[in-house]
DNA sequence: GTCGAAATCACCCAAAAGTATGAAGCCGAA
DNA sequence: TTCGGCTTCATACTTTTGGGTGATTTCGAC
């Protein structure tokens, strides 16, 4: 199954190993097989400096290739009344849970969360499981951010200190 | 349901790499003193191949670096060039600092970062620590929060999928 | 009256995050 | 050249989070 997209695969990982592998191994078999090339050591020499240095920087400029994307300027606003309701409901998120949502939104922890909402810690837990797999989220940041592209928290939380 | 990132590093793979290859090479050289000049090609081949992989990388590093470009644009609109620094140099933000605080912002896990920025677990967990205190912050949460109302990351940051 | 959704809480386990401390290499400024 | 800031990484430890399961109660709908 597929998996959250990291900007670099393991599979990236993987296949650059066995091509690095690959080509060591094929340039060594080369050599035996075809002894008549063995006075051009050089351009071996070169050769395989050229590729390896080519993949590795073509490896290099992958790793860093996310922060060449287009800047996709989606300003989402926050939705409001009738609009955020409906949004929550295509969700499913209940009362309770959007409650929690926002205090995650202001960096509550969990304990914060359930003391200024006289529950337990466990039942926070709870809410915020159900958050995650119905905003399809693994962690709280990414909850956060998840909610701010849907619209249902605000982009800017309105206190400055 | 299952999420890679508790997969091997691209750190640990590529280091594992390397030394396959260097037990390789010295494996080559066990056999070059005892054999003679036998096999010293192959030796050859494969330590300029592994020197040119790695310069490679490097390279490609270096060139697409954030390091000495503009802090490429994961987000959506933040503050403008020099307003943007004047904050950051505020809070005493420094450039890779800031990098991994939008990375955390999209809701990636410390794990993820170091794999997308090439560095260790632990170091991503300093950056953060720093983060933290700078920012004065706790939880991550909190940091993205106190990031956004400084205006140091965007209302809404990129997608990611 | 039963059924299901919502809310509440518990327990356990694993993973991730956070804290503290130390240290090495690099680089630019004094 | 010495000094300090930045980056990198390590080790060790504690706390928080996330995931899974199960259970109880309430309350409205069928």
């Amino acid at each position: 199954m597929e998996q959250p997209s990291k900007s670099f695969s393991l599979r990236t990982i993987l296949l650059y190993g066995l091509s690095l592998g690959l080509l060591l191994a094929s340039f060594q078999a080369a050599r035996y097989r075809f002894l008549l090339l063995e006075h051009s050591e050089e351009l071996y020499f070169g050769f395989i400096a050229a590729c390896f240095a080519a993949i590795g920087i073509w490896l290099g400029r992958r790793a860093f290739s996310t922060k060449e994307k287009t800047p996709a300027p989606l300003t989402a606003e926050p939705l409001q009344g009738a609009e955020l309701e409906k949004a929550l409901a295509q969700h499913r998120v209940t009362q309770r849970e959007y409650e929690v949502l926002l205090h995650i939104a202001q960096g509550l922890s969990n304990q914060q969360i359930a003391d200024t909402m006289f529950v337990s810690l466990n039942t926070v837990k709870t809410h915020t499981a159900n958050l995650f797999s119905k905003l399809d989220a693994q962690r709280r940041t990414q909850l956060v951010e998840r909610a701010r592209v849907l619209g249902l928290i605000a982009p800017i939380a309105q206190k400055y200190d």
